[in-house]
DNA sequence: GTCTATAGAAGGATAGAC
DNA sequence: GTCTATCCTTCTATAGAC
């Protein structure tokens, strides 16, 4: 996935210590963060335990350093679908956007991994969510708050509680399910028919007539 | 939690027996599977390690033996507000008790630990699935149904969606934050609000005008 | 059925050489 | 910075006495 091969060799222990956090990544998202060893991790990662500790100290930091690297990319990957013009297209992006991002492999070992954890690591929870969830549904608030502005969404509504409620609109069972691993994970079509419902609902509940569309 | 006593002593081993399921259930689910040893479950049950090995055979049963005995009783509570007559009313009562049992910290453990050990054990989660939240559905769309057929919801709606809609509402990023263990957990007017929002937002989306109310 | 005691394996972390 | 080899702890599971 992530690229290890620079044109710049750099100091040679910056290439280890990628090496280390992408094995850790992997295996921890995989298996969780009780049931990867660290041994494991030296094993997977081509280098010894002792290198390992010498980075990180201990496999506690180790994992915070992960987690912080995924809560940047995940945060990164949601702007899509803010410069549509019409209403209910730029709820379609948007939500296909969210939905194809939280239904990753990735994001949902994420949730589950943080979630496993987060009450023996107190800051983790906090970072997560503030890097996640919290980001997205700022920007759509304000985006929610500017069509407000041009009479195109309900003003009566506060643009968080739109937010939350488009948001947990596509949070359908399909996220529990697959937060449980219970096959199969959602499709293109099954996701197109989740979007398309909670767009619908969306737009009865807080559209204008004049919204345009 | 769990009554002990009983009017009849019955076998000396049933109330062992018991003490080690309750035991465990707690631990579990205060720390999770991985991090509950079965010298602790040994030590706060207050039997020895080998009684528990002549009764479970090995930590997994256990643990799955906890999950099915949770799953009948968070399955038992899913069925308040289907008598009240208005639309609205109904709503708020189900929003209500759905939102209460959803918050409670027994549910939120067993929604953690299913979440972290669904992919060791592909058995667990069909079966906290289909024994909480699929029940729990299944009733609601029923009760949707019935709704339909008097003119108070939209025919055109299939009930499965309304249901998925309904509960999805409900679950706004408070039950994120709550499994991640964030405080504050939501009290009883942040819950109030909560329940408001989604009954506000499904009247908007399904309700005809003959709906009562 | 229940206990004490222990086997056997695995994990986190470190010492010391290079 | 990195490696090999190892210590110490903790875990699951069992053997054998009562």
């Amino acid at each position: 996935m992530v690229a290890t091969a620079l044109a710049v060799p750099a100091q040679p222990g910056t290439d280890r210590r990628r090496r280390i956090v992408h094995a850790a990544a992997s295996l921890i998202m995989a298996q969780g963060y009780g049931a990867t060893s660290m041994d494991a991790v030296a094993r997977a990662a081509g280098v010894s335990k002792a290198t390992l500790y010498a980075h990180f100290g201990a496999k506690a930091q180790l994992f915070m350093t992960i987690v912080a690297e995924e809560c940047a990319r995940h945060g990164n990957g949601a702007g899509a679908g803010f410069g549509v013009a019409a209403v209910p297209d730029a709820l379609d992006a948007m939500g296909h956007a969210y939905l194809t991002l939280l239904f990753s492999d990735n994001a949902i070992a994420m949730y589950r991994v943080v979630m496993a954890e987060a009450h023996r690591f107190p800051e983790l929870g906090q970072a997560f969510f503030d890097a996640a969830p919290r980001r997205i549904f700022a920007r759509f608030g304000e985006w929610a708050r500017a069509r407000q502005a041009e009479g195109a969404l309900d003003e009566a509504a506060l643009p968080e509680t739109m937010a939350e409620h488009f948001f947990a609109l596509l949070r359908t069972s399909g996220f529990l399910r697959r937060l449980m691993a219970l096959p199969p994970a959602p499709d293109g079509p099954e996701i197109d028919a989740m979007v398309a419902g909670a767009v619908h609902v969306f737009m009865r509940a807080y559209a204008t007539p004049r919204t345009g569309g």
